[in-house]
DNA sequence: TCAATAAAGGATAATTTTGTCCTATTTATT
DNA sequence: AATAAATAGGACAAAATTATCCTTTATTGA
């Protein structure tokens, strides 16, 4: 479904998010440590969700990875999505057509279609705010 | 979404079945030629969808792949999903937790659950005589 | 029996994705 | 100013996926 890349980007933005709600702000070592994902690769996903402004980075000693609050709400999973793996999921063929729509379906496109926007539309009504908070509570995990 | 070698099996069984209603039985060459993907590679593909017993292969002259009437109905893209792609995207955590279910659940398991439920029920109601005839009648394509 | 045809299978190559390591840059603190 | 902590970024390595090539096996038909 999501690429490597992307499941720890979900992962390390929402725990970005959760240690933002307490004004922590995170280090990649922190941050790799509690999604258990590798360190190295994590911060390269770190670097690229900085660079497309779904988090904020500050270098320096006392620096790391922060969101602001109204941030958290903004950004839905999708724009992670989007931002590490582009928009095949969105646009793409199920089998693999480079042109298949309406006019020129796949067999599977009308029933992959409805799939798609329901996903689609999951991902885009699906705040970090959300997710983080759950996490709070201790409702849900991010290890393991 | 499925693997570029899951997408080539779907098409190419798909096309197996459509030239099985008319009693043709097909060739390696001639599946790739018809649904656009590169041969040999095609051609492991089918091994593995024969040695799974989702299609016939005969060898020799006269010989290739194909589908009698019953399998059509009884084969579903499921099937075939599981065959190439084994059952990640039926099981597997949407963030790649190993550990994620209901009693432990990832900030996302909920939500990816329904719509997996849907994808999956999808997959499993979908038959290859229904996409092959999707594609007799000219409604559906499997090249581009 | 022989030749030709088609799938099966093994070995290997190319590409993409995942992952690591090291250096450069920025910045807070002393 | 010097040091140390942290991200940025480049180069490279490993693993997985995608793809190709060649030989073997089975089978048909002349």
């Amino acid at each position: 479904m999501f690429s490597k890349a992307c499941e720890y980007g979900i992962r390390a933005a929402v725990y970005v998010a959760l240690q933002s709600l307490d004004g922590r702000r995170v280090s990649v070592n922190e941050i790799a440590e509690e999604i258990d994902s590798p360190i190295a690769f994590t911060a390269k996903i770190l670097q690229q969700l900085s660079r497309s402004k779904v988090i904020h980075s500050v270098k320096g000693p006392t620096g790391g990875f922060e969101l602001d609050r109204t941030e958290m709400d903004t950004v839905k999973i999708s724009t992670i999505v989007h931002a590490i793996d582009g928009d095949d999921i969105y646009v793409g063929c199920g089998l693999g057509l480079k042109e298949c729509n309406a006019q020129k379906p796949c067999p599977l496109h009308d029933k992959f279609v409805d799939i798609r926007n329901d996903l689609k539309n999951m991902l885009e009504n699906t705040s970090l705010y959300e997710l983080a908070t759950g996490l709070e509570v201790g409702l849900t995990y991010l290890k393991r």
